[in-house]
DNA sequence: CGTTGCCGATTGTCTGACAGCCAGACATGA
DNA sequence: TCATGTCTGGCTGTCAGACAATCGGCAACG
């Protein structure tokens, strides 16, 4: 029996285990400020709002501490990761650098069909920073494919903690008045490069982007 | 009483968590292949061979995992990551990109005294090349220096974590001829750079470096 | 008014337990 | 003989409960 008819990977896992579900909703928390950055995690108050043992709660924490979005003070337990001006600095920069070999990536290794669900999810974008549609869940869909398509696990898991981080950001820096509009339009560029096959011109892009990200976002904090 | 007599850190906690202590020596002994890639991490018997309970065991191997070094297999257990050879070309892809980025760091922060460090530092290097002294505790004390004077704690953490994945692979790129005294000249001119406070010829430097250091390990690999 | 000493709140760690899952050994049947 | 069930041991996933160590604040005290 080939294979190939079930698809080449190895099953993705339906039944996340508990300790993932639980990691997911502490963060989901976190990024939409439910919990906000300096916020002591009292061990005790988790295992009854979230209806799991403290050993499990534990475990998430130390998950969550290396991605960066807790901080724990030993002997003091962890609270939510609040970032200086210049720790915002430094993680935007490295996302671009980071990013820029993301796309790099992506052109080299991403077949057609994955061109065009980029393309798909930058048009997305674009339309959602007209007003209607959720202008996140577009960025992240398109953030998805481009991951997908780099085909780099390194990569993918080191993007996706600073994603989370700048997203303790984001919140603030999405708010400036017509930036949707133009972050669209440089990702588009992006898109545009890549599908063109020029990994210089996409890479060069994407740095254009973070840094235009970057601007607005510290322009934010230190306003 | 001014707390400049006792320096200005807030004192870098002496008496280590049990756990981080268990993590070091077992983050130690897969970077010293006493624990081979592949090899599973049986929880009962890291119990019994570190002398710690299993909830001390999990938390460690949830540290490690996020660190890159080990992978957990959902039901299964963890085992010791090993990387292919296309995850080593984009590790150290994003090395290049981060230490550049370091670098660049170092030379907007650091002051006289650390520039003068990270010199001591390079020499060292260049002494233990030319065969007496361990070449692998000199390179540590250069990075050491080195993520000190950048000071960004995002970068750092980063940074620590692909380069422990680097080292993964380091006991063969080290092995190659004549390599540590090239590498050592390479660093060299990154400090050369530094210390003209030069920092796009410093990040230049440091890509350069990294990129020799990814062929001769590469070469290694498929070789 | 600055110290000192105590107390509650929390973390760090351990023990023991039990269900569920997986892989491989074993047995069964065509 | 080979394919298909079935069983079992080895581990992981998770829980509950316990206890010492430590931190932070508060109150008594000099």
């Amino acid at each position: 029996m080939r294979s190939s008819v079930w698809g080449s990977e190895p099953l993705p896992r339906v039944a996340a285990p508990l300790r993932e579900q639980v990691t997911d909703r502490v963060r989901a928390a976190i990024l939409d400020l439910r919990l906000k950055p300096g916020e002591r995690l009292i061990e005790r108050e988790l295992t009854e709002s979230l209806g799991v043992s403290r050993a499990t709660v534990r475990e998430v924490i130390r998950q969550l501490a290396a991605e960066g979005l807790v901080t724990v003070v030993p002997q003091r337990g962890a609270e939510v990761t609040s970032l200086s001006a210049s720790d915002a600095a430094d993680i935007y920069e490295m996302r671009a650098s980071l990013e820029a070999l993301a796309v790099r990536r992506f052109v080299q290794r991403a077949g057609e069909e994955q061109v065009r669900a980029l393309r798909a999810a930058v048009d997305e974008i674009a339309r959602s920073a007209d007003g209607d549609g959720d202008h996140l869940g577009a960025k992240d869909r398109f953030y998805e494919v481009l991951m997908e398509g780099s085909a780099s696990g390194p990569l993918q898991q080191t993007l996706a903690g600073l994603q989370a981080r700048v997203r303790l950001l984001r919140a603030t820096s999405l708010s400036a008045p017509g930036r949707p509009a133009r972050a669209a339009a440089e990702l588009r560029a992006v898109v545009d490069a890549i599908e063109a096959r020029d990994a210089d011109a996409a890479a060069e892009a994407c740095v254009l982007h973070i840094r235009h990200a970057a601007e607005t976002a510290t322009a934010q904090l230190t306003g």
